[in-house]
DNA sequence: GATGAATGAGATTTCATTCAT
DNA sequence: AATGAATGAAATCTCATTCAT
């Protein structure tokens, strides 16, 4: 079997794994099942990935290649485009992103916990196994992580120097910023877009999501350069 | 054993649980290892609480009791200002929450998406067991599961009644889009809260707080009633 | 249950294991066949002993101990004799031992087997696991292994003292002389006593242990101080 | 390929898997290190050996081979010399070959050990399966099997007739202890013998060496024919 | 001859849950 | 109320062996 007949293999497995791992979640999913989806014995799947958490790490860097490759698109899109159109079209299309792949969105994310969990505690094998740790894939994926970061950091700059986008914070800030708000957009968008029913506690979804845009553009926009005059100040809102 | 011993060691097994469910996770975690912090028998908990799964809810409801019960003694201590204020004070609050409780705000998120799939997959006992479904105190959240949403959307109607809140979108989306912007801030925000010098990415957290709440208070000025004008529009930068 | 109790079942599964590990060797044998031996489950053997290899641990403690013992029971008799006979009395009682314990001397053997590959390659996870090393049972056998060698040495000694031990060499090579001629014995000696065929290669076994029994007696009278004379140097015969 | 090719394949496949199972013990070796080990295929080492317990008696083999080829050179190199110094010729090269190759002495002791727990339960497929029973190798080794007792047997005989072995017994007998004073000592000698300075229990192995040998050349001096007099009666030293 | 993908039986181990005491 | 011994289903992972190419 050559090379290319391996890989296809490859991502038959990765393609079954994402299908159960996102039916059943990671824990409650079986090697047994996962190679029983495309119709091949357990031993088939371990030829190719020497433990769940590795092909569970596979599908990360399937997640990631994916929302790279959609940001490489958009910015093609947009080569010609302001800074600030570029944020735009790759904050879009992150959006996109979370809304046709949910479950990378959801990966995306369970590897920043078991990163920030790894951080934090290196001694305690807590949630981060030594095995997954030396795996291939995750170390591919370490390879990649930042670039999504990268990507829009740059794109903000060129924007803040031509003069497209107003606010003149720390890039990294503003891109945080604007990811926090996707990011939780995503995570309390209960309503599958799939299903008829696109509303949220009686929002239709389609509106929030225009709101959430406004919002985006408000960010990249924002002239202010401190809270002065109608922020209220934080201190005075605690108790402690 | 009175009820008032019961509901005590209740308490303490709700404790211990806690601990280890947010040191190794809800997969990892045993009934034994639980037992053990508190000093008692695996029969011991079990006398209490029915089943593993139980167990976390009765975690959960904790959580979602904590939350509320510094939702109102926010609004005690604000009790004769204006809506704004008490909004505002309830987001600095749920701030609060979520870094005093990381964990307890893990847990809300994840019983959000145990609701989601369970309200889109209702025949699948996919993620939602029948018998969490029957447990007590899955049932008590659900009591109050939506009261952290209508307290606050109640005092959102409020300041917009009594002109402190300029925008006068619909309440409920002001509160999503309010409450998405912690939600990915809480997310993104790797850094542990405890050491003074925090940073993501550079940057210091202390900073993007301060950003994150000018942001908050940005949504409840919003006067814009459209984004005619500078916001572009979705569809332009999209392939699809 | 009390610890009485807990001891009685422990012995029962070690019981089983030996009677399991003896008939098909440690790498075939298997849990459950263990448990089945006696009656109770899987679950219930790994209750009593964490790992496979501890229960190994376990039995090979139950040979030290039970050769031990018969050590203890051998000098009881003999505790108004000589050296001579006190050290005559335990190599007598050590060709019993593995007459009548057959697999208990295949078990010291090959503990010595694992103690010296580990001592020769500590680096080497290969044939003693990290699991064995931690072993409650592993760590109670470091504390009496070296038993055997002290008590014999100990009894050479006062042999030595009292003139009933002509041999003036170095005890504990005295000591490993005798107990190599009692091993190899052993572990050439394939016919089973228990079996009629009482023979190897047609000698009755119990001729040839008369003469062991004769050699061992030799080693201690052996009044030589050196080999002048008599015996063929060694470095004559080789080519090397 | 001829068969001169295929032989040399089949010596380094022998090679290889000797080292392997040397190291991590048979139960662990695996048919692909084994194949790694000199670069090749699972599937190539299958097309010459029919299974990992036939390759383990190709080893064997070997190691039969190896050590009747020392006997044979030892004996030629004493060809003219009378029986007792060939005798002690073969007893040093015996001591050589487990010093130069102490995991063929081990893979010696195990086909004992499988010939004789074969012997007396035939019936059961305890330690010798079938397909081992039936495999070349394993039939190659019992045409040899015997040489090594054999030949010595024979040059005892002729050391009792030309004198120059004083010790009158069965020959087989003395031959048989002979081979356990060298199993022993071979069993129990833990030393590295690479090292100089080896020692065990503190006992320079030099030294301990010495006097085995001395032990040796005292089995074929002993002139006495009765253990009467000095010998203590094993009888009188047990309780059983 | 040689390869290595594929298989699947089988082993160890874990642990939620039960229940006799 | 509390204990902890006992269960057994289920999961991961290993690897000798086969066989199409």
């Amino acid at each position: 079997m050559n090379s290319s007949k391996r890989s296809v293999k490859e991502r038959q497995i990765i393609s079954a794994a994402e299908k159960v791992f996102s039916t059943v979640g990671f824990a409650s999913a079986t090697m047994e099942s996962i190679a029983k989806e495309i119709g091949i014995s357990k031993g088939t799947v371990y030829f190719y990935f020497s433990s769940k958490e590795n092909l569970y790490m596979a599908v990360t860097y399937r997640a990631f290649q994916t929302l790279l490759d959609m940001y490489y698109d958009s910015m093609e899109l947009n080569k010609r485009a302001d800074g600030k159109r570029v944020v735009l079209g790759i904050l879009n299309t992150y959006l996109e992103f979370t809304e046709k792949h949910h479950y990378y969105f959801e990966l995306l994310m369970n590897y920043m916990t078991i990163i920030r969990a790894n951080a934090e505690r290196p001694h305690k094998s807590d949630r981060l196994s030594e095995a997954m740790r030396n795996g291939l894939y995750f170390r591919k994926i370490q390879d990649i992580h930042n670039l999504p970061l990268t990507i829009v950091v740059k794109e903000l700059k060129k924007g803040q120097k031509d003069g497209s986008i107003k606010n003149q914070r720390n890039p990294i800030m503003i891109y945080l910023t604007a990811w926090a708000v996707v990011v939780g957009y995503t995570s309390l968008n209960v309503s599958n877009s799939k299903s008829g029913r696109a509303t949220i506690f009686k929002v239709p979804v389609k509106d929030w999501k225009s709101y959430i845009w406004h919002v985006l553009n408000g960010i990249l926009l924002d002239e202010s350069q401190n809270d002065s005059g109608k922020v209220v100040e934080m201190k005075k809102l605690s108790s402690n």
